[in-house]
DNA sequence: AATTTAAGTGTAAAATTAACACTAAGATAA
DNA sequence: TTATCTTAGTGTTAATTTTACACTTAAATT
């Protein structure tokens, strides 16, 4: 379908862009990924992945382009954040960030250095490196957001394999909630809510009891939410 | 400040403009402002106030802006939303849309019908007209996101007078979540939170016992929410 | 003086949350 | 082959929070 108006709206614009916010976990704390920049400004500083928006592209696609290039990742979920305006955000110019933030499996995946990257690279997110731009305002906003976000959406097994065990979901939501929580009333809760399937499978060649692996019902939570049922941890 | 840098991004980019979504109360049902657009395209159909923004005011100036410009309001409670990047939203050219929500005491303010508009008023939610572009989604977000939020964070004042009775927040309360609350209940909870204060003054010449006046007390608010603290309804 | 209308108020049952400690299983070390 | 180490897995009780519910009071109007 072609354009047949030819109105342009003929002021000067900001230069559009997106920025990732991409979160992995792998046992222990929740983990970040940054690029180190291969070009000026910031030459050589740690950023979040980001890129120019194309005309044919939305925020959105553009978002899953960047981190589908950084990390290979096809599939993933990915949420919009905010939208960072400020006017002398970039020494460049103008440019008008829309923020997305990922949660991905980062075990599935191997980093690769995209454009104008020299490297790309997990940082555990107390030991983060000073970054680039506005992207630890960035970075500040999405912390609070999957905080909120994930006692209230089943989010927490997007950062885990397809199979994991009650231990390792509840040591997701330590290490984003910052708190410890009591390992019986967590299991009540989760298993109470029907939304994990229990395998056929255990652990293997662990130096203790194996734990049995659990999946996530996709399924069961669509059926749930449509009768009313909203997850809360 | 000059720019020093001359550094420019050479490929084409999409408008960028801002949509609100402005909502008021009188006592009845929560309502929505739009305006009656002048011009082409959807000349004469109802939309949410929008513009342009500004290549030196950041998304929310320029909402506020246009905000202000549709109500002669100057201060209000304003969040930013979503943002919207559909490549066809707009039928004259590509235009990313940053959209707000808005909470405003309708009473305080004269609706004025800006440049391009025939003019504003004021629809009961559901009593509204047909919305013009994408902006039946945006307001639809809208709704989801405000329903969400009331509950978790002190908002519903904002739509109110300075002076309220708890009946008037309550009722506040009950058209923004489309269901009834128990007035005892609702009662205990509020004022147990020690965040109204109770004014010595009450309603006069109403045929009935005349309800006692409160004011929302902000420093209250951001005094208990550093020690903690989080509202909730 | 009687009527109308909404304000204002407390208690008890039900549901949810929080606190807490031992046994079971599997691998490894002695 | 037995003992040891480590984490998986499991229930109950008290405390707190939430829900349900109805009558009296005050002010204007008839």
């Amino acid at each position: 379908m072609k354009k047949q108006n030819t109105y342009h709206y003929p002021y000067e614009r900001p230069a559009l862009a997106t920025d990732c916010v991409i979160f992995g976990f792998d046992g222990g704390e929740l983990k970040l990924l940054l690029i180190e920049r291969e070009n000026e400004p910031f030459k050589n500083k740690w950023a979040l992945p980001g890129g120019f928006v194309y005309m044919q592209e939305t925020t959105e696609e553009c978002a899953k382009r960047i981190l589908s290039e950084k990390t290979g990742i096809k599939y993933m979920f990915i949420e919009q954040l905010y939208t960072f305006s400020d006017i002398d955000r970039d020494p460049r110019e103008r440019i008008v960030s829309v923020a997305y933030f990922a949660l991905v499996n980062k075990h599935q995946y191997e980093l690769v250095a995209g454009r104008d990257t020299i490297k790309a690279e997990w940082f555990e997110l107390s030991k983060l490196p000073k970054l680039a731009f506005d992207h630890s305002k960035i970075l500040k906003i999405a912390i609070q957001r999957l905080k909120g976000k994930v006692s209230y959406q089943p989010i927490g097994f997007e950062l885990l394999d397809e199979k994991f065990t009650l231990t390792q979901l509840q040591s997701v939501y330590e290490s984003i909630l910052e708190m410890p929580i009591d390992k019986r009333n967590f299991r009540k809760k989760i298993l109470g809510m029907k939304l994990l399937k229990p395998l056929d499978e255990k652990e293997q060649n662990v130096a203790r009891k194996a734990a049995q692996f659990f999946s996530f019902d996709k399924k069961a939570y669509k059926e749930l939410t449509q009768k009313g049922f909203h997850f809360e941890l």
